[in-house]
RNA sequence: GCAGAUAACCGGUCUGUCGCCGUCGUAUUUUUACGGAGGAGGAAAGUCCGGGCAGCACAGAGCGUCCUACUUCUUAACGGGAAGCUGUCCGCAAGGAUGGAGCAGCGCAGAAGAAAAUAACCGCCAACCGUCAGGCUGGUAAGGGUGAGAAGGUGAGGUAAGAGCUCACCGGCCAUGUGGUGACAUAUCGGGCCGUGCGCCUUAGGAGCUGUAAGAUCAUGUAAACCGGCGUCAUGAGGAUGGCUCGUCCCAAUUCGUCGGAGGGUAGAUUGCUAGAGCCUUUUGGUGACAAAUGGCGUAGAUAAAUGACAGACACUUUGCAAAAAGUACAGAACCCGGCUUACAGGUUAUCUGCUUUU
RNA sequence: UGGACUAUGGUGUAAUGGUAGCACAACAGGUUUUGGUUCUGUUUGCCCAGGUUCGAAUCCUGGUAGUCCAA
């Protein structure tokens, strides 16, 4: 796995129900790049180096085919360009768990999504 | 040609790069890697009906409660659908919308109006009283205004005035015949003949409850819940049968303590999970919904939830002389089916209607 | 995902199918030197669209928005 082979796998999806309690709890950092909000937390060791999850609330979006949209959009440009934080987490042997939640009530168009999910990874890493 | 009506169908295509989820094959101890084939809809939506499937409950009868309600069919089932009957409304038409069990009995109907149902306020007529005004007694439903609804309608005869009081026609009801499986239609006859709406009610048919986050298995683990034994406390005939009654069943139940048994919940994994009242072709039966037979097909299975992102070309629509520009609907599976309802850019086909032109 | 329910002036909340009330708020006027209190008056409403009915906030159907429950 490196730069070259972008993938995304199920893995590297968030879906334990503690993790995401203790990530939502409070007293984790947060950054905000409108439209999106990035929750993040360091873990102790997990399988993957990094772990997503991306929320698109039902009351941004009422029909569920402009979620869908929201959401693909964000993973495709986490997908794109998360060998930044990977990167910068492997130098420090660190695990993390992340949280994108969109917060605006228009859809935006890819290449503005993708400069933002790129800006707030940039922000993260510095932060580390 | 234009404008419509009905029914059925489609609802973008191709190429490249980078990805996601099952599945199959090969390699590999696993991890994983490579390759093959596949991966959202006509409504997947709303969750309005009906069923499958699963768990729980369950001797039975009557009543109650709830649902359905023209007829005949269709189906696993339905409050759906088909074909018909009948009333009202819309449209020149093709057609469309919508209602329809019964009326034996009972109740209600604001305001208005004399009166909302064993009708006399005004009016009309007659007798009596009075001085002319008028009063009083009786008859009268033709006229008046009100109202959603006013005592079958129109005409003629008749009468003091009137009145189905009588007659003709129309409407309605009863009986009989005919046609139809039936709703119903139609013909004849008869007696002078039913106010409107809603509700109760009556009749017929039907309905157990909960829902795949149901339920099952595994692993962790042993509660204050459950079962059985023993002891104990007070009460003294009750408890169960989903609302009530009858009937039936239990003969002990309840409190506390103790011993033994059994294994519940939370978080997780696997399963349930996709071959099903399945889809397509042809033929036959049927007016049709639909049914039967023959042949073929293998067709998503996620779980903080995949089926995508970007670029290019084409196609279509609108604007425009052109170049070109803008746009390309509604919408995302969550156990599975049958319907219904709602949303939907644009397009195709068939049949039919009206208008117009030509032959 | 499955199920239950609600919508009435700016706010909270009533109404058996028959004229939509009440309280607070807002506004105007009176009282007061002024403000408050108080008195009088006024304004603003049945979520939307169809249907049943003589007549619908109420009954029925379909939408829209919101709330709650199971986990």
């Amino acid at each position: 796995m490196g730069a070259e082979h972008n993938t995304l796998s199920k893995s590297e999806r968030l879906n334990k129900k503690l993790l995401i309690d203790r990530l939502f709890a409070g007293g984790n950092k947060s950054l905000l790049a409108f439209p999106l909000r990035v929750v993040y937390m360091l873990v102790i060791q997990e399988r993957e180096k990094a772990s997503i999850l991306v929320s698109v609330p039902k009351k941004r979006f009422r029909r569920a085919v402009k979620r869908n949209r929201a959401k693909r959009q964000v993973r495709e440009a986490y997908r794109k360009s998360k060998s930044i934080l990977l990167r910068a987490l492997e130098e420090r042997g660190e695990c993390m768990v992340l949280a994108f939640i969109w917060l605006d009530d228009n859809l935006y168009a890819s290449d503005v999504v993708e400069e933002k999910v790129k800006n707030l990874l940039v922000r993260i890493v510095e932060k580390l």
